[in-house]
DNA sequence: AACATTTTTACTTTAAAGTGAAAAATAAAT
DNA sequence: ATTTATTTTTCACTTTAAAGTAAAAATGTT
């Protein structure tokens, strides 16, 4: 019963406990400017989406190893900031890379 | 007279010096998959475009803030590997938090 | 055999990630 | 309006692992 599929929003408590972590934690991801819970009033309410995301980047953490930082510049990078200033033939350079690596 | 821009490729101690760091760190890149110097015999040459991707790959660490792992992976999207993995209504969902980044 | 480079082992350093507890802030209740 | 309760914020601390390195052992080259 942690989730009513027709609920909209939770509150952090209930999204820390889903996700095994302090609501601390859920304040110190947000400082990062990683997730934006709505506001009503001054207290944070979290809609699915948020919840999905949050466990999809705590994924990439734990199970790829990656780090806040990291997962902040794959976002922007949807913008093309790190690759933008990756200079081109470093760029071309990666494909060399590419073909040594197996998947 | 650290490189001569003719040679076509550097020993391990060289390229060490110059990117500030143990030659130790350069095996330790290795092992990761992150670099793949030419050997002749057991002895590692470095090209120019090998040195050229660690200087980048540092940036990211030193001044981005990227780790290891995330760079390996940021490598590997290249061919869609982590978003591949990413449901699509996650990907999605990255949009809303592009719009409160500022660049 | 002598030399140089590599590999392995285990260690050090450093900072990220997370958290506890108290203080501050805000809303709700009486 | 004052008190009570709840959430947020701040500060400082702990834990953990990544990143890097030193030293010794192994290996290949000449």
């Amino acid at each position: 019963m942690l989730f009513d599929e027709n609920d909209k929003s939770y509150p952090i408590e209930l999204v820390a406990e889903f996700l095994g972590v302090n609501s601390r934690t859920l304040y110190y991801y947000e400082k990062f400017r990683l997730v934006y819970p709505m506001r009503r009033g001054r207290k944070r309410y979290y809609s699915k989406a948020d919840i999905r995301w949050l466990k999809y980047m705590r994924e990439l953490m734990y199970e790829e190893g990656m780090n806040l930082k990291s997962i902040i510049i794959l976002i922007k990078r949807r913008d093309n900031v790190v690759l933008g200033k990756c200079p081109d033939d470093v760029v071309n350079c990666f494909k060399n890379y590419l073909m040594h690596i197996r998947h």
